[in-house]
DNA sequence: CACTTCATATAGCGTTGCTATAGGTGCTAG
DNA sequence: CTAGCACCTATAGCAACGCTATATGAAGTG
């Protein structure tokens, strides 16, 4: 299989080198076979990316495209809770089927070369919690929980690369993934937590507004209306918690 | 700063490749470098370790020694989940010491390379998870605690790693930590079931204001008045539990 | 046509991981 | 003391690597 068709030679590289990354299995691949594969010479690669890991950077920006393509396929579903499961396990999924291209993009990250994904990440995921948070449904800031449940969803898949294919065990993502989402979700807070007891509702009621107020674009609000809302938070940071 | 001493060359070329290893910020470390440092010529290398990553696995190995050993010298405590979260902060610290080192060890898993290091993680954890439930105070099987937390672990380790050191936020660390433990200790059982048996009333009031906010498309509240508005909400959402 | 700009190719530099071969070193046996 | 024998180390060099100085072709513009 070679890319010698009337691609330009830009794409030839691109699609080659994903190639190569996904079949190497772990081992090194050279600018040479790229460029043979795809029928191009050495300084071509150069022109276009500058650099080995320019070309590599591209190959992971392309599969980070196609992997929030995935993770925003997914309706709404009114459940921002279920929606969050989902993502997580779509983010699995997209490990275990490209390890080697989810390797360079999670597996090597340094201070200096990689946060950019990964912030994109925390991004689309806090963006799925704002949801939740809004609909009053979150214990903690959309952004903290996003950091959170990302480096867990991270840290499992690549567990789970790690293992063998066969004896994968999937449950290991199900458990850690409900574990996460549990923890930052606001129903512990009815039950009797090591420090939850302090948490009152009123820390989920003021996360959600705070939410709402955020995504609204709300410099346009009236002062009676500010005050009506004020009163209502009056009522909810005095009501006991039931 | 050269290990020349009388140390055997072996001792030399582990020292050598862990100093230049810690001290590469993430830059290839080439055996050339390794051998100069070490006062030693190439074949005496490869008679040693067979292998650049041969050479590499010794000092992962050395680095996993020290981490057990750091590991280990925890007094039981007679607190096995409290035991459970040093180790977590153990982990956690001996990759921001040495990241490079992690990374080597944790961030390029691949399944027929290195699963060993993670099993024997696991193993460690493991041993500890089962005081817990020997305490009855385990919700599951510790083995499936322990692969579940040593995830989270490491994916929270990594993305801590991949900060600049300077905006590094071990919150992130301890609120995982925690969510992890909670989730897998038995205390959470006594409380409200893991779907909505009831919402609280407080719960719903926001959602209600939620509603009353977004349907709101009046203007003119002046901006300091929204600030400070925003400001009282992200004070109280924030606002630490204890 | 001349001129610029972009894209690709030829050839080769310096470095990499690794090794074929050989030379020392310390041993026990005769 | 010498012979043989493992063991360990060094010299020299190979093939492959990432990358580039330089040159050539194609395409658009005056």
């Amino acid at each position: 299989m070679s890319f010698d068709g009337q691609l330009p030679p830009k794409v030839r590289l691109l699609r080659a080198a994903a190639e190569l990354l996904a079949n190497s299995g772990g081992a090194a691949v050279s600018t040479r076979q790229i460029t043979q594969l795809a029928a191009v010479s050495a300084p071509t690669l150069y022109h276009h990316f500058g650099d080995k890991e320019g070309l590599f950077d591209a190959v992971v920006a392309a599969g980070f495209e196609e992997y929030v393509a995935g993770e925003r396929d997914f309706a709404p579903s009114g459940h921002p809770l279920e929606d969050i499961r989902r993502m997580w396990d779509n983010h699995v999924q997209f490990g275990l089927n490209q390890p080697e291209l989810y390797l360079v993009m999670f597996g090597n990250i340094r201070p200096e070369s990689r946060p950019a994904i990964v912030a994109d990440a925390e991004a689309l995921m806090e963006e799925m919690l704002n949801k939740a948070a809004v609909a009053g449904q979150l214990n903690v800031q959309p952004r903290e929980a996003a950091r959170s449940i990302l480096a867990a969803n991270v840290g499992v898949t690549l567990m789970l690369i790690a293992e063998p294919a066969a004896e994968r065990n999937l449950e290991l993502s199900t458990m850690t993934r409900d574990a996460m989402i549990f923890a930052v979700s606001a129903e512990q807070a009815s039950g009797a937590g090591p420090d939850t007891s302090g948490k009152s509702s009123v820390v989920v009621a003021a996360i959600a507004l705070n939410a709402a107020l955020q995504a609204s674009h709300s410099d346009q609000l009236s002062s009676s209306e500010l005050k009506l809302f004020l009163e209502w938070l009056h009522r909810i940071s005095t009501s006991s918690t039931s």
